[in-house]
Parts: C-alpha cells; structure tokens; sequence
DNA sequence: TGGATGACTTACA
DNA sequence: TTGTAAGCCATCC
C-alpha cells in the first residue's frame, strides 16, 4: 500500500475549496496546516495540478505578501484578479490590498 | 534510479 | 538595507 499518505494535492484542494468567498489564504498557511511548514512550494505546485480540477479556487492562494503570483498560470492575467474582486477583494497592481483583512488562515478557522 | 523542477519561505552576508 | 543562497517535499522525465 503506498497509499499510507492520502494524496497531498487532494489535501491542498480540501483546503483551498474551504476558503471562505472574499478571503485568501497563502501557500505558506496552507503547508503549514498540512504540517509541512516548509513545503510551501507543493501547495503551488499542487495548484498547478489543481488545473484539472474545476472547484479550486486558485485565485483564493497567493504567496506571502498576498501578490497574485500565480496569475502567469491562469488563462488570462487578469482572471485571477476579476475573480478577488468580484468575491469583493481589492487588488492593487496584482497585489491584495487589505491583505492581512482578507487573509484567512486555516490553521486558525479550521479544526485539525 | 537519479536529477531536475516548482504558483514559496526564511536566513545569512 | 538589499541581494543571494539554501531549504522544504512531492512529482515528473
């Protein structure tokens, strides 16, 4: 059974998709809930196989300093700052204004 | 099998 | 202070 460990991106998905509408979260966060603080770069790299699946909502990660980092990876530049915006966020030049108010840590709202 | 990559983070010079 | 470097862990070729 090499299954012992449940798949990672299916971990980072389940998170993703419990960011509340309006809030961000950031790849650090999101690692660290997981338990690996310092495996930030597989939540990105989790959401970049998170392209197959329609329900995550990517454009709810950002790095952080709460910059769209990963917009490059959405079909259009500017998707991922529609998307915050229209869930009533603010971006300013790629970059989350009020960050730290829309910022959600799931280790903090979610129960481990 | 081993090396390379990745939408990041932190530490040190 | 700014810049460079390494570290983290899983997946891909």
């Amino acid at each position: 059974m090499k299954q012992d460990k449940v798949n990672f991106y299916d971990m980072v998905y389940q998170v993703v998709k419990l960011i509340p509408e309006g809030r961000v979260s950031t790849y650090g966060a999101i690692a660290a809930y997981l338990g690996s603080k310092g495996s930030a770069r597989m939540v990105g790299w989790a959401m970049n196989a998170s392209h197959q699946q329609e329900n995550i909502p990517a454009h709810r990660v950002v790095n952080r300093f709460g910059m769209l980092t990963g917009k490059s990876h959405f079909p259009d530049s500017s998707t991922m700052r529609r998307l915050l915006e229209k869930e009533g966020a603010t971006i300013e030049q790629d970059q989350i204004k009020d960050f730290e108010r829309v910022f959600w840590d799931p280790a903090k709202h979610l129960i481990p």
